[in-house]
DNA sequence: GTCTATATCGAGATAGAC
DNA sequence: GTCTATCTCGATATAGAC
């Protein structure tokens, strides 16, 4: 079949997701995926390699969820806000910041490629929206739109790692609150 | 030698930090101890309770970085802008957040009790001293200080997951840096 | 493209001598 | 308390038939 490829793929990236890489062996792929060992061999040349792929096409996924939040008709500052709340999955921890943490990702560059180019583009969608808030008249000139879409980001990303601590979501949503309190308190009134 | 012990546990503080747990092998730990096999399982009676020992220790020292820092005679707001400052190991993450993603957490409550234990401490600390900004007029009443404890926790971490990802600590200055901005943004000025 | 068999290696732990 | 020998298992990958 065409798709085995597909199959090794999508339990790969669910697997990525709930252990990591190191965590994951070939072994749960296969009975994951209904695929046999002749399959992952031939199609991938590696277990790194399988990852490569899944952990590629994870970054594309999230990158569709980014997307039209990020461009919606809203205020540029509401389109923050919604980039804030927008509903995770606060215990599986994210699927590209968790990676972050392998020692695999220090030597494979292709590992680390998908993780580079989805936090490149998250932090640059989140620059243009403050920008353009910044525009509007709803933002302080004198903000680093650059530092402050890196602060939203890390915000998130580490309230993943405060939830998974805790294996409280909850802890995410208060570190989230605390940025959206920060968000109101910057926030420049237009007159009435 | 009554010290092998400690050696063991030393060893295996350096090998969380760097490959976490899945990746730390007892031969990894071993070699980097000097010890023998024998004395492992004889002071330990698993990698797990090994590794507890070790991350247990290692929230200690944490604990004890940040202690000075937010009880200094500085201004309330001013300890917390050296929390957000102080100098870090950017690239190598942190020993106590690099854990939360490693499956075995989920199921061991011994590993996970070190990580919660350090991240109430330093969410309740800062929160302490948010609100004494509170008190000393510096800082809104409005302000929730757990919300934005719990912020600037996550901003660190996050900071850390970025720095990784794009094996560049300037990731985690810039956000750092957004936060920063963001205290002063909210500071109320003492009139002269 | 997929299957089964097989190979190598290291992880994690135990046993019993010293 | 430490040593060496040993055990079992799974991780990762290869080989060659179908």
């Amino acid at each position: 079949m065409a798709n085995t490829r597909e199959q090794l793929v999508a339990a790969t990236k669910e697997l990525l997701w709930e252990r990591g890489y190191e965590a994951t062996s070939p072994r749960a792929i296969l009975e994951k995926s209904g695929a046999g060992q002749g399959s992952f061999y031939h199609h991938f040349s590696s277990k790194a390699a399988l990852a490569a792929a899944a952990l590629q096409e994870a970054a594309d996924d999230m990158r569709c969820n980014l997307e039209p939040i990020l461009h919606s008709n809203a205020p540029a500052l509401q389109r923050i806000r919604d980039y804030l709340t927008m509903p995770r999955e606060e215990l599986r921890g994210c699927r590209i910041g968790r990676m972050t943490h392998e020692p695999i990702i220090r030597q494979d560059e292709t590992l680390r490629d998908p993780i580079v180019a989805y936090f490149s583009y998250a932090e640059q969608e989140l620059a243009t929206v403050l920008a353009e808030a910044q525009r509007e008249g709803a933002l302080s000139e004198n903000i680093n739109v650059d530092d402050l879409a890196a602060t939203l980001l890390a915000t998130v990303q580490g309230g993943y790692v405060l939830a998974r601590g805790f294996q409280d979501p909850e802890r995410m949503h208060q570190a989230i609150r605390g940025a959206l309190t920060l968000i109101d308190s910057i926030e420049q009134k237009k007159e009435v």
